[in-house]
DNA sequence: GTGCATGCAAAAATTTTGCACATCA
DNA sequence: TGATGTGCAAAATTTTTGCATGCAC
């Protein structure tokens, strides 16, 4: 998915609820599509200083927010980090996070997401996201 | 499991790393051992100041941290609160979480926690920790 | 033109830190 | 007694909010 497609998905969001269709905004959702992996906010904030089109943190909290409902990013929370991730064309995954040297690596696991769908199931929730951090420490800092 | 248990195990630790025994963190174990579910640093705080035994907010984060260390407690980080729960006499279990009414259910699920050790080794991460969020609407909310 | 959004700065909320004094072993 | 912990207050973070001005529709 091209960043293009996901500003249009935004916009389409800002527009089916009488929001409106900024600049700012629109500097705010780009920069989140373009970071792979993380990001917080306040890294974002920086990259939109470097590439001349600042925004102010109100304004990239905001927009955050709005793309968090919009169901266009994730966000979540690990050691005191408020992370956000864009959320379109890259697969549902979990994360598993060494606690040693702070990387984050990503996976998804069928068997695992079925059984959380069962869990729903079982204590009659009506799903709407789930998150599963699995913290430890990889391979490269427990085989040194 | 007794509130006098616990606060030997913790006297236990402080012991074996040359920490003291001091009468606040004595207080700050007990008030968190006696909380049933989670409790944030401000409650907790709360609490003690209620039961006449005060104790300043940089020592109830300070303990609550090696508390943590000791295993003796949970930390867990939910749409932007910090809890803390007892570890101990508690059986391991993931959370399921409200979004409506933000009630927080409890559940354990051994396929699940299954899965989640293979994932471990598939990856090769030697496991520290892990918390699985659900959120949802719960039986109530959708009912209604 | 009207209303929503932005930016700024101040505020709030949460957690950490420095330091003098108190406490524990 | 000597090392460690506590409390206080100040500081550092992080995120939110109020409000005048600026844009989008």
């Amino acid at each position: 998915m091209e960043v293009q497609d996901f500003l249009e998905l935004f916009r389409k969001y800002l527009r089916t609820r009488g929001l409106y269709d900024t600049r700012a905004r629109e500097r705010v959702a780009a920069a989140l599509f373009r970071s792979p992996g993380h990001v917080d906010a306040a890294t974002l904030g920086h990259r939109l200083r470097q590439e001349g089109s600042p925004a102010a943190p109100a304004t990239v909290y905001r927009t955050l927010e709005l793309l968090v409902q919009a169901g266009l990013a994730r966000k979540f929370v690990w050691n005191d980090r408020t992370l956000y991730e864009a959320a379109l064309g890259r697969p549902h995954h979990e994360h598993l996070l060494c606690t040693r040297c702070g990387r984050i690596a990503e996976f998804h696991d069928a068997p695992l997401e079925e059984r959380i769908a069962e869990v729903y199931e079982e204590r009659g929730f009506r799903p709407t996201s789930h998150q599963v951090l699995l913290f430890g420490i990889c391979p490269e800092c427990s085989g040194e």
